[in-house]
DNA sequence: GTCTATAGTCCGATAGAC
DNA sequence: GTCTATCGGACTATAGAC
């Protein structure tokens, strides 16, 4: 993965560093400087590792993304059924304010047009789309979900909810927005229970 | 609400100019010299009418606030039950990838700043989220959906779903992103509905 | 690999004449 | 109300020594 060994860790202080600021601020509201300023590495230092501001955001979306599906995966197999790890990943305790790490850069034009950054957000959230498409299928195919629904609509439909729900918070600055996106949400879900 | 006669109409242009700008780019992304040349208004016009940018946004985010309710309740009397207004006004032809002109405002950390931009931001949304909470309470009153659920949860997840959407869409530059999360919304919607 | 100095560009705003 | 000229600052990147 490290192309060379670095003596000092720089490099992983960078990435590190971009990877919280790319959260709390976005892309275009990320800067070389304060990513020096959180990493503690000089402006040298930096454009040698990573000859642009692309080059260390990619980087970071790649380190996001592997870690975001290892951790999703491990929360997920806790569930009993299929449906409940469903229910489980809408009732994942989160930040409301602070959004999910990919879903936050959608509306930036700039990550839009390059596509070394939109892609590694698209496909992040194509993979949670399809997980939550998966134990849908999973569901109906047990008996536990009824068997009339599209997965793959309902599965997009769940990550849309979440991100929706940060969208919500962010505007009213207010945690219960996002935690009333929730509430609605798992009683929907609830709707694709099999009848008894 | 004009102060004052103007004579060319160049501060409607600046607002007009505005409007579309912010719908497009967002508030950081959009700079007044994209402003002047789409309204093809000069320096000091623009600044004569809004001293700062913050104004000229604040202004273009009440004209479409005051728009944007005005159009929907027209769009939702079409419907003949409570309920099949909270499907029309999911099902309503968007284009996805360019968003809400409110929604798309949240992940800009200078409009969360900034009162006089988040202010009217949160509560268009909020006006949009009870405006379908109201519909989905008389449809509770009326019998048409079941009486079982929390009209202001599930009002503010059809909000956020929409929000998603566009997400989605915006991340893989694809409308039928958005349409997928669309039927999934309606599909969930369905789960609603008073069993008979 | 790291440092300091500097470049070139755009941003949002101001000055002051007409 | 509108014009042109200009400003201070921030942003992203480059140069070149150590």
């Amino acid at each position: 993965m490290a192309q060379e060994r670095a003596r000092t860790g720089s490099r992983e202080r960078l990435v590190e560093a971009t990877r919280e600021l790319l959260w709390q601020h976005g892309y275009s509201g990320t800067t070389p400087a304060a990513i020096r300023a959180r990493s503690d590495v000089g402006q040298g230092s930096m454009y040698h590792h990573f000859p642009t501001k692309v080059d260390l955001a990619a980087e970071a979306l790649r380190v996001s993304s592997a870690e975001a599906e290892r951790s999703i995966d491990a929360y997920l197999d806790e569930a009993p059924s299929p449906g409940a790890a469903v229910a489980r990943y809408l009732s994942k305790p989160r930040d409301g304010e602070k959004g999910c790490r990919f879903g936050r850069l959608t509306l930036d034009d700039a990550v839009l047009e390059d596509e070394r950054l939109r892609r590694p957000v698209s496909e992040t959230l194509t993979w949670y789309r399809q997980r939550m498409e998966a134990l849908l299928r999973e569901g109906q195919a047990s008996g536990e979900l009824r068997p009339d629904f599209s997965a793959e609509a309902v599965g997009a439909t769940v990550i849309a909810m979440l991100q929706g729900a940060h969208v919500l918070a962010r505007a009213d600055r207010s945690q219960a927005s996002y935690e009333r996106v929730i509430e609605g949400a798992l009683t929907l879900l609830e709707g694709l229970e099999s009848r008894r």
